[in-house]
RNA sequence: CGGGAUGUGGCGCAGUUUGGUAGCGCACUUCGUUCGGGACGAAGGGGCCGCAGGUUCGAAUCCUGUCAUCCCGACCA
């Protein structure tokens, strides 16, 4: 099993530190943030060339393999078809699928240039195009279904800022896998098996990851999960009951908001509320809680087909606008993607001509006169409101008049009860809805891995079809399957540290042990640890011996620095044949005889990575 | 792209306010002493001070432009 851009398997088991070509830092270059990202780059293992492009030192590939192996493995026996797919990518195809100005204009993320010839080509961020294209001309038949490709390689995103060394950068290792369908059913079994697979892989990788509820984003389709590495220093925010049935990316996650406060019905009034624009203001000065409030943000979205519609989003004050949902919720109203919210401002006001706006007292009943005139916007509202405002009986909001509120206001005095949408952030401290005794708790994690049921909306656009057994062509159903191979090189490291260095869970390590030779000068300790060295090579183990002139203590720091799991010490014990065996990762010492130690490492080390 | 910051040997920094021709620690080379938790001494090598203009007798330092990098927001494996 070999691969001719990531070979798997190493002629090289063993090494010696001395031609290894390791250069430790003591200082941490300015450029690292995160922990990982220090280490990796103080071990020496990532050099920066360029921001989010980094060279893999020797000792980084090891581990990139290591990784790359378990997938492999993994993919193989839930039945992968491992392809290698090229990385430029025409323009057409793109277009095709509708994606090639959403990759490319604006915040595009899809490095792409011209050839010689002038045509355009796209550096791949993904492959589903590319993928779609070629079984569709190569698969004719439901018979030939299911089928499920994958690769392992670079991809190239240009990402608006680049961060956390490996964990964000603009080239990186991805495995990506594609799944074609005769129908729903057998792709949602396959995702499934797909799914078993990732949790596989990361707990052989020994990494503690979850899965969770995800929104699909840009790539598009039905059900989807992220497979999250937990980490402090992780970019995404996960919401996870405690009896650990539901897990969601805040992204996605719903969840009962908290009861509001009631507010006692007296006749509608309308509050002067001078510089009260803000809920918290308006609280505070108004003696009211954020939960009897409706709070109307206004906001403009960007459509697809270049339109911009304003919008009046209603929602209770304590609550807070998930900018996803809100997208996905306007995808579904207006028909048509939503490239992006913001916002409207002042300035955005005047740049189109119209009349200034209550900002700060805006009610959901503002009419759409105050859009007349718009030089490029629509010139009428789109009106959502989350469950949380549409369900309150008895509120204050804006009175649509600067300075100004309305107390005691009900949903018919404003036109009726809107319609309910999921707008709201669920955040840590609400319950959860499959039982709302469970609260629901705030992780943050690392995204490693996402798994999508794409269904056709590939197969359709790129016209890639199949016979089906009634004998009529058909766009095949799909999946997309992806892990990001660098990222959780880089994740493992932020989960398995301490103040000392890395320590790699031993089936990703580079290394599984290293001999130190605490002084190279002493023959006695010289002899034993090349002894040492040949007899773990002899059991396919794979060790480093640190051969090199340096003091003891120069050793012992680069040895915990680089994070090798097992460490042999050949010190002063080496005259009466004794070496010290000292794990890495809890810093346990037991001395032994150098057989001993050999045989308690055989015997460790296979049963740690079986 | 918006907001903030920084560019000085491989890495970490000082020097810039108040212009006078570059310094410290780590790393590197050689020698000696040391030798189980990043040793010590001595001697050495390495920098068009991000780049381009300008001001000046003279610019790392002042001015203008530009590029790069990092941090905070939108993107994602």
């Amino acid at each position: 099993m070999s691969d001719v851009s990531f070979p798997i398997s190493y002629a090289v088991k063993s090494m010696r530190v001395s031609r290894l070509m390791l250069v430790t830092l003591r200082d941490v270059p300015a450029e690292a943030e995160i922990t990982s990202h220090q280490l990796l780059v103080r071990g020496g293992y990532i050099r920066r060339v360029s921001a989010g492009i980094y060279a893999y030192m020797p000792l980084m590939w090891r581990v990139l393999n290591k990784i790359t192996k378990i997938v492999q493995q993994e993919m193989d026996t839930a039945g992968g078809l491992q392809t290698l797919l090229p990385q430029l990518q025409p323009a057409d195809l793109w277009e095709r699928s509708g994606r090639w100005k959403a990759y490319t204009e604006g915040e595009g993320i899809m490095f792409h240039l011209k050839d010689r010839q002038g045509r355009e080509l796209g550096l791949g961020p993904t492959h589903e195009e590319i993928i779609t294209k070629l079984v569709g001309e190569t698969i004719s038949s439901y018979r030939q279904l299911p089928i499920n490709l994958y690769q392992i390689q670079t991809k190239f995103r240009d990402e608006i800022r680049p961060r956390f060394g490996l964990m964000r950068s603009r080239e990186f290792i991805m495995k990506d896998a594609y799944s074609f369908h005769a129908n729903e059913a057998d792709l949602k079994a396959t995702y499934n098996k797909m799914k078993v697979a990732y949790q596989q892989i990361f707990s052989k990788c020994g990494l503690i990851a979850v899965a969770v509820d995800a929104d699909s984003g840009a790539i598009g389709g039905a059900a989807s999960q992220e497979f999250m590495v937990t980490a402090d220093s992780g970019e995404d925010l996960i919401l996870t009951s405690a009896d650990g049935k539901y897990s969601a990316n805040q992204e996605k996650a719903v969840s009962k908001a908290a009861e509001p406060l009631l507010l006692k019905g007296d006749e509608p009034s309308v509050i002067n509320t001078p510089g009260q624009k803000s809920v918290e203001e308006l609280c505070s000065k108004q003696l009211l809680n954020p939960s009897q409030i409706v709070k109307v943000l206004a906001m403009l979205a960007l459509i697809e087909d270049g339109k911009e519609q304003p919008l009046l989003i209603s929602i209770r004050g304590d609550q807070e606008l998930n900018e996803v949902k809100l997208i996905n919720a306007l995808t579904n109203q207006i028909g048509k993607l939503v490239i992006g919210i913001n916002s409207i401002t002042q300035d955005q006001l005047h740049s189109q001509g119209l009349r200034n706006w209550p900002l700060g007292s805006l009610g959901p009943d503002l009419e759409d006169s105050y859009l007349n005139g718009a030089s490029s916007w629509n010139n009428e509202f789109l009106r959502l409101s989350d469950h949380t405002a549409a369900e309150l009986n008895c509120f204050v909001c804006g009175a649509n008049e600067i300075d100004k509120h309305r107390n005691h206001m009900n949903w018919s005095l404003l036109g009726g009860v809107p319609r309910k949408f999921d707008l709201r952030k669920a955040k840590d401290g609400d319950f959860s809805l499959h039982n709302p005794n469970q609260k629901l708790q705030e992780t943050r994690g690392i995204e490693v891995g996402h798994i999508f049921q794409l269904g056709r909306k590939y197969s359709k656009a790129l016209e890639s079809s199949f016979t089906n057994e009634a004998g009529k062509p058909e766009p095949f159903w799909m999946g997309c399957y992806g892990i990001g191979i660098s990222r959780m090189a880089q994740a493992a490291v932020e989960q398995h540290h301490d103040e000392a260095g890395i320590c790699w869970p031993i089936a990703i390590a580079p290394f599984q042990v290293i001999v130190v030779i605490a002084n190279i000068k002493d023959a006695s300790q010289k002899v034993l640890g090349e002894k040492l060295y040949q007899a773990l090579q002899t059991n396919s183990i794979e060790v480093l011996l640190d051969d090199r002139p340096e003091r003891a203590g120069v050793k012992f720091k680069d040895a915990d620095l680089i994070g090798i799991p097992w460490r042999v010490v050949v010190g002063r014990d080496a005259e009466s044949g004794k070496v010290e065996l000292i794990k890495r990762s809890n810093k346990e010492v037991q001395l032994l005889s150098s057989e001993e130690a050999i045989e308690a490492l055989i015997r460790k080390i296979s049963a740690s990575i079986k």
